[in-house]
DNA sequence: GCCGTTATGCAATAAAGTTGCATTCGGGAA
DNA sequence: TTCCCGAATGCAACTTTATTGCATAACGGC
């Protein structure tokens, strides 16, 4: 997905040096279809070229807070990383598997969320508005009638 | 919330013997505004009778198993506890904020999610349809305005 | 090349939850 | 009542995921 990304830009636009390790980070998720976890990224770039666990770790952090990256926790321990919506990359919602875990990105235009009244009452600043599918996957779906 | 829930009557349908420790546990999580952690619901049911922390954890495991308990699982590392939808209870979006770590629970009404098109496209089973705000509360950001 | 800043590595530590196994509890049968 | 069995609990060790502190290395302007 998002293949339309200049990462370059999107880091030097966020006051990052657009270095190596950025780079290739940026390149992992972009490429991959579904989000990842941060021992997914790590075991991906750690093969190429080896780098520390903690530089993936932190180069995550940073990338989530300039919003480049979106961080997407569920009921499975690892957060998995996505990039972040942005002119090519519209928002939207996320399956997660509790069987097998599988976290998959579903097309923007499969779930409205209307969103008018709590804009209008809430009383603090929001700045996402997530939705989260849980169920299971097709494949577990199969696996499980096959018993 | 929920003070219309009998948890006696709960438990037995769910095929869960009511015993100390579970009803205790429910009425923590029934009692309060907004979803705990497990570390949280530990402490106070351990403060008026001790018990271990693994059996917190081993009992809420089998009530979201049941769907007595929902969890909720945000970008604070601990999943955080509150009654699952039913009859007396509507599901919700849950806020959370991301400078304190507070998970709340909204209006049900403040949201609407049209699921139609998921529903009839989607190639998997779906349990739950989550929404998730975060951002910053207004607690927070008094505080940061104060500055 | 020098030097301050930024990035990376490495080891230790932390937080949250899980597992294995031993012990205890509680309720029905004898 | 006593015996027994399955369910519940306790306790210690362990796992997974992420974070911190501090030392070293790389980078970029001068
Ligand atoms: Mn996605
Ligand atoms: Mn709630
Ligand atoms: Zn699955
Ligand atoms: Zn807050």
């Amino acid at each position: 997905m998002c293949e339309l990304c200049d990462y370059n830009l999107m880091l030097e636009e966020a006051g990052l040096a657009p270095n190596d390790n950025r780079l290739r980070i940026l390149e992992v998720i972009g490429a991959n279809a579904y989000p990842l976890t941060a021992a997914e990224i790590f075991a991906v770039i750690d093969r190429t070229k080896p780098v520390n666990r903690v530089t993936v770790y932190r180069i995550l952090d940073s990338l989530v807070q300039r919003r480049i990256v979106e961080k997407i926790s569920g009921s499975s321990r690892a957060a998995h990383y996505g990039l972040a919506p942005n002119d090519n990359h519209l928002p939207h919602p996320h399956f997660h598997c509790t069987s097998c875990g599988l976290v998959d990105c579903l097309a923007p235009e499969t779930l409205s969320v209307d969103q008018d009244r709590l804009m209008k009452t809430f009383a603090g600043e929001i700045e996402r508005v997530d939705v989260r599918i849980e169920g299971t996957c097709r494949n577990c779906l199969k696996l499980k009638n096959r018993t």
